[in-house]
DNA sequence: GAGTGGTCTAGACCACGTC
DNA sequence: ACGTGGTCTAGACCACTCA
């Protein structure tokens, strides 16, 4: 054998033979890592090794103190781009209801946010989309969106500050009719939006902040909305990958 | 101090600082491995798993026998929904430049792409996609392609077989015209598309073909292009995410 | 061949969750 | 109190790149 595998990539290539096949079904705890350590005859940081990479494919629940289990697949579908027609949106959005909340309820959840408001120097890729010239403040919306109490993503919301100050963008609560009609009323309506989706490992306070496992990456989505050809908002989510997907529907 | 960082955290960010602060700028090599152990009094592994961190973020290079150096930002800007002219479209389409390819070359690379096609069951996510009976077999175009040599997505296209037998589709070669105009050509046009972003870590697989650093996760783009109400093909591409970035021009 | 990162081991101690 | 995973150490050997 001239070019074997590493012994990590065994072991996880074994465990996820499992799991795919059923033998360890969602919800299963799998066996601890010192019986692991047996099994494959390998050192506790091989199978970590092993078993991060199976978290990080969102195959496996981590957690200190708690055993490892097959984890359900309990991704929320987000719908980005929709192809609700033109009066369902209009009637959802004058229920103030965001495309968020009503994918959250759809899939059976209670959302619910934690709403902080800054005026901060941005970015300077934030500046950049919003075309601020360098040195100007921004409004800065950040909310944590948690389905029945768990954190699940993180959004924050970068306005001009023309735009923001005195409206009620700029309270740390719940906009009543919803950011885009607001806009609309405040003479900036959104006529486009331009999305960017990357993805990455989070950062140490996305780590903390979403309870994300080690070895998961995040799902960075952003979004600029236009008034014609201004930028009037730029509102990054950051989805950890285990438990969202985004989904466009698009026209061919 | 009851709460501490972790000495990994620790040391990720001060490296994460010295190159977005520029005191390590993009080409950089970063000091060897057993030089960070004196400096931050850590062992290797702790040392090491800073530096995945690093990877993972998409800020440093690494592989085996060179040194690890601050990586260019050369992610290379996917346009999936383009708010290219119709006109431009049709024109682009005729010369049979599919979005990638036009991408590319607009960021002055050169593409290239190796085929390889099969007839095999599908994965039970791909036959839901395609709405095939359990067992039906599908026809699968894989496409490694490559800018200017160098391994950069993996492009999956899944029909059902009565749709690509028989055609051009089934060739390891370019489709001259592209595959959208063929399939309309069918009488199979695409009208809509459905298009799904998730992340994850790559599997061992991919790891190899696409050479992707330890630590990088992978985008999973998945487009199911319908004629009418009927699924006639599913995309996946595998964009290591720190190689690409999806872009989606939408009307609000 | 020297220097780099990639893999692996065998131990240790700590933090957390459950009982 | 016990068992779990989370962190860290100090060594070892191997595979690759580059001068």
């Amino acid at each position: 054998m001239v070019s074997e595998r590493p012994k990590h990539a065994e072991i996880a290539d074994d465990l996820r033979d499992l799991i795919t096949r059923g033998m360890l079904a969602p919800g299963d705890p799998l066996p601890p890592e010192h019986e692991l350590c047996d099994t494959y005859g390998a050192s506790r940081g091989t199978v970590r090794r092993a078993l991060a990479a199976l978290a990080g494919e969102g195959l496996v629940t981590n957690g200190q103190g708690r055993a490892r289990h097959v984890r359900h697949d309990r991704r929320l579908t987000f719908h980005a781009s929709s192809s609700e027609s033109r009066a369902a949106l209009e009637e959802r959005r004058a229920r103030g209801i965001d495309a968020w909340v009503a994918d959250v309820e759809a899939h059976g959840g209670h959302p619910s946010q934690q709403i902080t408001i800054t005026i901060e120097q941005p970015p300077a890729e934030i500046a950049e989309l919003l075309q601020l010239p360098a040195g100007d403040l921004a409004a800065a919306r950040r909310r944590l969106r948690l389905i029945d109490g768990h954190p699940h993503n993180l959004n924050t919301s970068w306005y001009p500050r023309w735009i923001a100050e005195g409206t009620p963008i700029m309270q740390p609560a719940d906009v009543p009719q919803g950011v885009s009609v607001l806009l609309a009323d405040l003479r900036h309506a959104q006529t486009r939006y331009v999305d960017k989706v990357t993805a990455r490992m989070p950062d140490p306070d996305e780590t903390r902040r979403l309870r994300i496992g080690s070895g998961v990456p995040v799902m960075v989505h952003t979004r600029t909305g236009y008034a014609g050809d201004d930028p009037v908002r730029v509102a990054v989510t950051v989805w950890p990958a285990d438990r969202a997907q985004i989904v466009f529907e698009l026209p061919a």
